[in-house]
RNA sequence: GCACCCAUAGCUCAGCUGGAUAGAGCGUUGCCCUCCGAAGGCAAAGGUCGCACGUUCGAAUCGUGCUGGGUGCACCA
């Protein structure tokens, strides 16, 4: 139930009255229409643009519209108030039976309550974390991880058809560095001392691999010279690692749906496909490149590359598909992956980058956009840094020593509940002070435990009413007499509740999950906020002692709270306590 | 040199895709509480939304040009 929904189909139905009456031309467009919150809650409950958006193409003035448009919504037995205001806008008032409805919405319909159909169904493919299969995850994938789950999670509540993938790396030189690195492990296995030369990697992880090689190779592969073993272990190494990486995702509870591998498209003429289906639409060519103005590299040298024509699709520059030694370039089997995420019929892609790729976004939406006829959106969100502290103090990681934090490093310490919640509390593009401290203390400053701590509130009010004979089931409760919920703070708070269908389609819209985390926050403050109250205005306690109806009714304002609380963690992926421990 | 991201209260950040007098937390200041409905409460002060033009009924939001910070820039992924 999206109240907000409701009221704008009642204003554009009363603009349909005023033009059926003569009073407003016909042909109007009402997409331009919105019916928001207002800012100042002295405004009233909700506002409308319709006078001012409709001022112009109906030729009247705001303000004649804001009236017509006024007298005719008052009629509604929902609308207690419609005064026109400022520039022309309308602000309406309603009746509190509308706002005691929201919470019996909310308890009938549980965690469906904010539930959309905005999507429509329509698939979406959303690609995150895609970590190189060279070692453990470690903390710069967790938030595209949190972030790509939480996403996906959020798209499907909101009506779309969500696949969750991951594209692993395993194509390029980095996975023939991992074979070589897991050798020398294996070597090291085998008793002998290894020799991690400068630019293997040196991780302790890759010990266990040298063990599995040895367990399963002995000795044999000791004497043997790359070109024997390389591939072979190189299948083995990114097998293991990519174990690895999908036991690291369970722990932070993200669940791929689809696994793609780059290897896999070579040889399979995937890669020559896609290319040849750019070169059909003449946007492949011969070329040489003009070197980067202002920063010329010392190795320069003008040389004739195969090239993507991406200007032609909003890039800056054309980009190389094939090196001048024939084979292909980095970009050409990410052009296969996300043709081959087109063909399979996808009507939107969105990947999750981090931030230091966004210079890659033009190039690859170019690509998508040639492929797909512009028929496929492709949303890239770029995911900045999360810096590591404790007590405040910055917490150093070096990828040369081979000593980083990994995703089981900050999972084992704060939680994954917490370290989703908190990875969600920054917009995408912004960078993330991550306090190791700071994330498990129980006060107010932290916004994971103030939300919990409200669900912990409502669960226990209610533990404590069944002990007291009260019905707390949701049927019961939806069943209780609402009318009894008039105090301000108690319309304040339905209101809160009724904000959260809106805010899923804001959300969804932007692919933008962290304001569901903000959200969550100001649901919560508004929550404590009431029970404060309670304190010094017993009426506004929960429970009231003797009256089971009176009880009944505060209680289910409550449980709405409650299940709104449930049904945003569960988009974060986040679990909901019911005791604070 | 070019592209992308960021710039909002002393600090950390929201800000509904163009709406009304720009919000929250921390910090500061002042009261209150210390009753397990505990892990504090209430209130106040605090702003040239980096700067300048432009678009229009209306701009933190859109456009252009600057300033400052970050990231990236052909034969690495």
């Amino acid at each position: 139930m999206n109240l907000f929904a409701e009221i704008r189909s009642l204003v554009t139905a009363s603009l349909d009255a005023l033009v059926t009456e003569g009073v407003l031309p016909q042909g109007l467009d009402y997409a331009q229409v919105a019916v928001e919150p207002p800012r100042d809650a002295a405004h009233g409950d909700m506002a409308t643009n319709a006078a001012m958006v409709l001022a112009k193409p109906a030729g009247m003035q705001p303000r004649a519209i804001a009236d017509a448009l006024a007298a005719r919504l008052a009629t509604d037995p929902r609308v207690t108030g419609a005064e026109v205001a400022g520039p022309g806008f309308l602000n309406l008032r309603l009746s509190p039976v509308v706002w005691q409805s929201v919470v019996k919405a909310a308890l009938v319909e549980g965690t469906g309550f904010g539930k959309s159909t905005l999507g429509q169904g329509k698939r979406v493919n959303v690609e995150f974390v895609s970590a190189n299969p060279t070692g453990p995850m470690h903390v710069g994938h967790v938030r595209g991880a949190v972030v790509g789950d939480a996403l996906s999670r959020l798209l499907a509540y909101a009506g779309w058809d969500v696949t969750r993938e991951y594209y692993i790396n395993d194509g390029g030189a980095q996975v023939d560095v991992l074979a070589r690195s897991a050798f020398e492990r294996y070597r090291e296995a085998n008793g002998l001392e290894p020799e991690i030369r400068e630019g293997l990697y040196p991780g302790d992880y890759l010990i266990p691999v040298g063990e599995a090689l040895k367990a399963k190779y002995g000795t044999s592969l000791l004497d043997q010279p790359e070109s024997v073993w390389l591939a072979d272990i190189r299948e083995f190494a990114t097998e293991m690692m990519m174990e690895e990486i999908r036991g690291d995702l369970a722990q932070l509870g993200v669940k791929m749906d689809v696994y793609s591998s780059e290897k896999a498209l070579y040889g399979t003429g995937q890669i020559e496909a896609a290319i040849q289906a750019l070169r059909d639409m003449g946007l492949i060519y011969e070329g040489v490149l003009e070197p980067p103005k202002g920063k010329t590299p010392d190795d320069w040298e003008p040389r004739e590359q195969t090239l993507f024509r991406s200007t032609a699709h909003g890039d800056d520059v054309d980009r190389p598909v094939m090196k001048s030694d024939g084979s292909w370039t980095y970009f050409a089997p990410d052009i296969a992956y996300h043709y081959n995420k087109v063909q399979r019929g996808f009507d939107e892609l969105i990947d999750i980058f981090g931030a230091d790729h966004g210079g890659y976004v033009k190039r690859m939406k170019a690509a998508v956009s040639a492929l797909s006829g512009g028929r496929v959106p492709l949303d890239i969100k770029l995911v900045q840094l999360v810096k590591l502290y404790k007590n405040g103090e910055p917490f150093k990681m070096s990828k040369r020593a081979g000593t980083f934090v990994t995703l089981r490093d900050v999972v084992e310490q704060a939680g994954a509940d917490v370290t989703r919640f908190m990875m969600l509390t920054r917009k995408n593009d912004v960078t993330l002070d991550f306090d190791f401290a700071k994330v498990l203390e129980q006060s107010k400053d932290n916004p994971v435990f103030y939300v919990q701590y409200a669900n912990a509130r409502i669960n226990s009010v209610m533990r404590k009413s069944v002990e007291a004979g009260i019905d707390c089931g949701d049927a019961a409760l939806s069943g209780a007499d609402l009318g009894i919920l008039t105090h301000p703070a108690e319309i304040e708070m339905a209101k809160k509740i009724a904000e959260w269908p809106r805010l899923v389609e804001i959300a969804a819209k932007g692919n933008e999950p962290h304001r569901i985390a903000f959200y969550l926050f100001e649901l919560a403050s508004e929550f404590h906020g009431l029970w404060n109250k309670g304190n010094d205005d017993t009426s506004l306690r929960f429970v009231q002692e003797g009256n089971a109806a009176t009880s009944a009714a505060k209680i289910a304002l409550a449980r709405a709270v409650g299940v709104v609380i449930s049904a945003g963690l569960g988009i974060l992926g986040v679990t909901p306590v019911e005791e604070m421990r």
